[in-house]
DNA sequence: CCAATCCGTACCGGAAAAGTCCGGTTTCCC
DNA sequence: GGGAAACCGGACTTTTCCGGTACGGATTGG
């Protein structure tokens, strides 16, 4: 199907509160605002802070910081950072021994392309595009 | 990691094979021809029949014959054919009533860009593209 | 010194994919 | 006309991977 996982899901939603709320904030506290438990909301942080996209700081008044405002990072460096590369078949990276038929696949190889041109298209959106289009008018999405 | 399923793989090696060969062939016989197992092989051309990528005759004589040259058959349809329709999140097919933290979560919804531009960026590249480069050079990759 | 918080690792259960199998139908060859 | 070959449709079993959880350690501030 095509799918991401749902921790990149979260990822997304977790760093939109933490922009929305500016500052440093504690996994529990985001858990807490997002609705998501408390820890996979750690292990997404953890994942993240892990990838240079947001920064840890430990110790009793520690929490989490955006290194980056969401308008300026693309939605590509938040899927590898969670789901790692961006590649569409296992052929391509590490492994190849592992293909028993690999003497008579004829596209052994061939999906760079492929991965290039989605790499390329998710380049091109940032996190805030898909966040918050109007930060203010949120509330009238959750009504329904 | 932003995967494909391993059917759709097998569904380039299968439909290039097709191509290679020309005319009709018989499921085992592309099974041998390309090493995969031959229920694997028959699964695939089957949801290809259904997809209408390829057209299956049966009897006898029978088999699988391809319907339109590879040059013109964007890799979004076999995907499509495969994995079913592209969407990389479950937030957005059908069912909507299944997250428990629907009034909370801000990005209901929002994955739609992200799509359109995955989809956009798969029709963009034909199946021929991934599966033989020079297609005339051909038995030069299969003589192994 | 103690509490709060992040950090790293390991573990377990459930869901989806991968592969297999069987009965049925259709068509061609003998 | 009978039998073999091949597609068709479904269900089933196995396996793998993801999501979620838990625990101990390290670090900082009061």
């Amino acid at each position: 199907m095509l799918r991401v996982s749902k921790l990149t899901d979260y990822a997304v939603v977790v760093l939109s509160r933490l922009e929305a709320e500016g500052g440093v904030q504690t996994a529990p506290g985001l858990a807490a605002a997002t609705g998501l438990g408390e820890p996979t909301v750690a292990k997404v942080l953890k994942m993240l802070s892990q990838a240079g996209l947001v920064e840890g700081q430990r110790g009793a008044r520690g929490g989490y910081r955006l290194l980056r405002p969401l308008a300026e990072l693309p939605l590509s460096e938040v899927i590898v950072a969670i789901d790692g590369p961006i590649a569409l078949t296992a052929c391509v990276d590490g492994g190849m021994g592992l293909c028993e038929a690999e003497h008579v696949c004829p596209v052994r190889g061939r999906w760079d392309p492929v991965n290039a041109a989605i790499r390329d298209a998710l380049s091109g959106i940032t996190v805030a595009r898909i966040a918050t289009p109007k930060p203010a008018l949120l509330p009238a999405l959750v009504a329904e």
